[in-house]
DNA sequence: TTGCTCCTCACGTCACGTGAGGTGGC
DNA sequence: TTGCTCCTCACGTCACGTGAGGTGGC
């Protein structure tokens, strides 16, 4: 700190040290041009004032903002209050966006973690019945003449039109009549679990209700096998199956390396029994 | 896309469309060691499985929350059920502190944007009254021994210590007396508004009450003229005053070039009159 | 003189993007 | 053969960080 005609100057370590930052990203800003100290030595040895600081907290609150150095100094130039009303306004609905964004990411990660622990914790050798709520999807039906892949593309490029940045929790339907043949891979549809419901776009559902629920743990290439228990459990118990099995998998490769190593849970909603008997 | 023993193979070109990422990322993926195709030919073609998509999402997603590559392909070597419901509870918690902090900076921008218009809206040749709500502050007093400047350091490493990112309204406190006396730089304290109340720490406030506002138009070398106005106006109108000034500077770097062409409202709280004559 | 600061320069980092220039399969 | 893809360099970008090596003020 140095006082010179009447004006304190700071060097440009104490003047970093002030503002919380590296004396490197001064002189990176004075080189690019976007911030320069008021007074430079015959040594270039730089000297800043205090009141420059201001200006300093204006370009790290853009930054912050995610406004590139470029733009900064560019807005810098234009700078008037009418120009800073439309910054201010757009900057704000940049972050509402974002914070919707994180959100949805939140939602989807906690419920992951929920069925994680849940499986972890699960007695996973029988079938049981289980409620489950309602919830909301992103659905893509697999066309006739299409490959599985092609469907499964198809399903991705909708999940990333529709602004869903991390599908998560993606399973596919398989109809009872093709599960009872044997045609394990003629999926009719991908979907892909929603936070929430959003206003934004037409969502499809999996109905709440009572569903039918088995762990399978023997990885992807063993997945008939589960099919075929599931199918002998219901016809034991005679319950009346739904049109259509879901295939969610529970630990994939976020948790386990290898289509052999995947949980997969096969669930299928059962149709309301007879409530008479109950009256 | 090449069928090759019964497998799909895709190109690189192919798998990046699929993916909806640019070739160069799988190259750079490639190259890292983070991710890498299941085939090469002998003259280094690539081909992916659909399979590796499943990882590639997974690489996605970890990366939208803001891990390093790096972390990733040490998280996706050690993958465990167990390390996954961690880190997904711990990425929650970074998503929660992320959005709370995006949160905070949309009130500060909404508000400065508000007084912005305000300012631009107003009749500015008067001196006023006005209502204004309580506002919660960051207070820093300014110690007898210290220097204007230092007092100002102190505070910024405070207003970084409680984690506000951005003091995007900062203003100083100047006792009535000494405002009288015209040491218009003896300021007693600084202040930055805060979004809204924080219970993570102790909180300072700006009183709600009737405020006698002054904007003083005219840059900050000319603020002593400022002071004069509105103490005169006080006087004439025999208005009680309390006990000290607000300084906000309403235009400043963000908005406009330099001191001298800041807008700083000058406003003091009114002590209550007297109730009875009402009764 | 000692120890601390200041400076420049050059190279590193991160996660790719952007061509240049050459090759290969249908 | 044509046109398209594939590949590998190498260099660019963004916002700095990290020393190396030399200088300067108290």
């Amino acid at each position: 700190m140095v006082q010179k005609q009447g004006k304190t100057y700071f060097t440009t370590g104490e003047f970093a040290e002030l503002l919380g930052v590296s004396k490197h990203t001064l002189f990176y800003y004075d080189q690019i041009g976007l911030f320069s100290p008021e007074a430079k030595t015959d040594k270039d040895y730089r000297f800043y004032t205090p009141q420059q600081g201001d200006l300093f907290f204006v370009i790290q609150t853009l930054k912050e903002l995610g406004m590139p150095l470029k733009e900064i100094k560019a807005y810098l130039c234009q700078r008037r209050p009418e120009r800073l009303l439309a910054l201010l306004e757009e900057q704000a609905q940049v972050l509402e966006r974002k914070m919707e964004q994180m959100n949805q990411m939140r939602s989807l990660l906690l419920h992951k973690a929920k069925m994680t622990r849940a499986l972890l914790q699960a007695d996973t050798k029988t079938i049981f019945v289980r409620h489950q709520e309602k919830e909301y999807l992103v659905k893509t039906a697999v066309g006739g003449r299409e490959s599985i892949l092609e469907g499964f593309a198809r399903h991705m490029q909708q999940c990333r039109q529709k602004g869903l940045l991390i599908p998560l929790a993606t399973g596919q339907t398989l109809p009872l009549e093709r599960a009872q043949q044997g045609a394990l891979e003629a999926y009719s549809s991908y979907y892909t679990l929603l936070p929430h419901h959003l206003r934004s776009l037409k969502n499809d559902v999996r109905p709440s209700g009572e569903y039918l629920v088995y762990y399978h743990m023997d990885g992807y290439s063993s997945i008939g096998a589960g099919y075929e228990k599931i199918l002998q459990y219901a016809n034991k118990e005679q319950l009346q199956l739904g049109d259509f099995f879901y295939e969610d998998v529970l630990l994939d490769e976020l948790s386990v390396e290898g289509y052999d190593n995947y949980v997969v849970q096969i669930s299928i909603r059962l149709k309301a029994p007879q409530k008479e008997a109950e009256a």
